[in-house]
DNA sequence: CCACATACTGATACCTAGTCTCAGTTTGGA
DNA sequence: TCCAAACTGAGACTAGGTATCAGTATGTGG
């Protein structure tokens, strides 16, 4: 279980350990895909009903800082958050089908960025990307017809 | 003026000239730039207070059906409301210091989307860039110092 | 140029996301 | 174990956005 690591990475910010931010970042390390606001607020709800709502957004406001959420624009403009299995600035490959997550290091967009730079005289000092489709998996799937 | 151009496009979605829609698409057109949802209620209902909320929110999208308006994620996730010049799916380059936009067409990102897919076996459907930064002049005073 | 189906409008109520405040509780370092 | 600082829950509030519905404008076909 990762969550030590998760816990370290919170200390690590400065923020302190407790109870209810354990159980948010543990919702959203159990779904492994990103969690609409509402979505998140539920399942958090039945683990404990305890926790206000205006807790669970302050957590992730936290959490984001400390580099260990990220809000991602999931289609239809609605907002998603999700525990991010790497640190840094990164992006992510969203499968429509089953939902799953890939991570998409910084270091594989920054030629792409250089050269926007380059062709438009514009200097970048922040992206992000929402990248959809299907993942491997359900290409493949789709590809073999059915 | 490029009214003629926007009614021809409005038509050409198979879609109904009103004064509203005129209204609301020539704020876009004036602004140049993306408005957050309130500007564009505010600019709105300066110009004619009669029209209601509801309707400056369908018309954004019968507007972003006919391709005419993208909704595009401001930093800090606010939503904006932006004006395209050219049609097709493309993005946007924003000028954090003076508000520009530059459009990044489909065709320079789509290198990069192929080089994604075949590294990551990603089939990718649908792409948003968001990208920040200062555009060529804004740089270029940036670097002269002052 | 008139009639009419259909699309659009404004008002209003409602929903979701997210913020703010405040009094009380927890955390963890000294 | 003490205590300041950080965190919490409740609840009120704001903003963005949608649904409904009765009335009005649009534009096409005659």
């Amino acid at each position: 279980m990762s969550s030590d690591t998760l816990r370290g990475r919170i200390l690590a910010a400065g923020q302190r350990i407790t109870p209810q931010r354990d159980l948010i970042a543990g919702v959203l390390e159990r779904a492994g895909r990103p969690l609409a606001a509402q979505e998140l607020c539920d399942a958090v709800g039945q683990e404990d009903p305890g926790i206000g709502r205006a807790t669970v957004f302050r957590t992730l406001q936290s959490l984001q800082e400390a580099g260990i959420v990220q809000n991602v624009t999931l289609l239809g403009n609605q907002a998603g958050y999700l525990l991010c299995a790497s640190a840094g600035h990164h992006h992510h490959l969203v499968c429509r089908h089953c939902g799953a997550i890939e991570d998409l290091p910084e270091a594989e967009v920054a030629p792409f960025l250089s050269g926007v730079e380059a062709a438009h005289g514009f200097g970048v000092d922040h992206a992000t990307f929402n990248i959809y489709g299907a993942c491997r998996a359900c290409a493949g799937e789709e590809h073999a017809g059915r």
